[in-house]
DNA sequence: AAACTCCACAACCGCACGTTT
DNA sequence: GAAACGTGCGGTTGTGGAGTT
């Protein structure tokens, strides 16, 4: 059976928006907020499928967005995370206020692609054009990343956390992939995450941190390294969990949003896992500390 | 100046996934 | 539990402008 389409496209308008458009589509957002998008067109006017006027809301109007070219500094951030998490470009838009994933996206294949390519760095591996890959794999092996063998070594960081994530993705299914890392994570606990601003044996890390202390983290790293920040705490997707007193949906609260580990895991499992690690019995439990429902912790 | 090519980016499409009914 | 719905994501395409011949 399949699903019902999301516009009637035969009354659709398609391709480059107005200036009217535009201006129907700012002004009901201004009155009426986000969300609806499917009945957004009718109520606003537009003839324009409700995905469209999502896509051209977050990528073009959104009165937050950072207009003009990347900086030397969003280039390195965007290539450190594309190292940890691939082509994730909203966990990526989500370090870069002002940005959207679309943005990135394409900023990545008309720019940063062939900047590495000129530095002899392969853009999808981020390891040296000319060097074959070496290690092994025991999760996967068809893609052409860099697979590391974690059967006997716990993955130590977020950039192995994510090779291993991406090995569970082309290797299990959502549904099945949430046993095998449960099962994997019985046999050990990961000592440190290296880039994540993770607190061990506390599970209030998972609480948002704010915009103040990320500011501070990001000055005190400043002269190390390019601080990323990948704050291990509570994704706040769910409806009324969001710590923030902005709609949870709302640009502004998105952007608010540090990525977190959460998320990173968010496609791997039927439910999206919380690496919120404490001390005593290693096991996966249902995120209590976090006050969420909807995600695991590692305990 | 016209024709052509290349590039950047806005927009579209299909799919996945969580939620609701 | 299944179907329908709503939304978001990532890959791809279309188009307009800049540059070149």
């Amino acid at each position: 059976m399949g699903r019902s389409p999301c516009c009637e496209k035969a009354h659709t308008n398609k391709g480059a928006w107005t200036k009217e458009e535009d201006e129907r589509l700012i002004d009901y957002i201004r009155v009426h907020g986000e969300g609806c998008w499917r009945s957004l067109p009718k109520a606003a006017g537009l003839l324009r499928c409700g995905k469209s006027c999502r896509l051209r809301w977050i990528n073009y109007l959104r009165p937050d967005l950072k207009r003009g070219n990347f900086t030397e500094e969003e280039d390195e951030i965007i290539i450190k995370l594309h190292s940890l998490l691939g082509n994730k470009w909203s966990l990526i838009a989500g370090k870069l206020p002002g940005r959207t994933d679309n943005e990135i996206k394409n900023y990545w294949n008309t720019h940063i692609k062939r900047k590495l390519i000129s530095r002899g760095i392969d853009p999808q591996t981020h390891r040296p054009l000319n060097e074959k890959t070496t290690t092994t794999t025991t999760a996967t092996s068809t893609t052409k990343t860099t697979q590391l063998n974690f059967k006997n070594t716990p993955p130590q960081s977020l950039a192995e956390i994510s090779i291993l994530k991406s090995q569970l993705d082309s290797k299990y299914n959502s549904t099945k992939s949430n046993d095998f890392l449960s099962s994997l994570y019985s046999s050990f606990k990961p000592k440190k995450i290296e880039t994540a601003s993770l607190e061990e044996n506390n599970c209030t890390s998972c609480s948002t941190t704010t915009d103040e202390e990320q500011q501070q983290k990001r000055e005190s790293h400043h002269d190390q390294d390019i601080n990323l920040d990948l704050t291990i705490g509570l994704a706040p997707t769910t409806k009324g969990e969001s710590t923030h007193t902005s709609s949870p949906n709302s640009a502004e609260s998105r952007l608010e949003q540090p990525v977190s580990s959460c998320q990173l895991f968010g496609s791997v499992s039927t439910r999206p896992v919380c690496l919120c690690w404490q001390s005593g019995a290693a096991r996966w439990e249902s995120c209590r500390d976090c006050q969420s429902r909807r995600y695991y912790c590692w305990k």
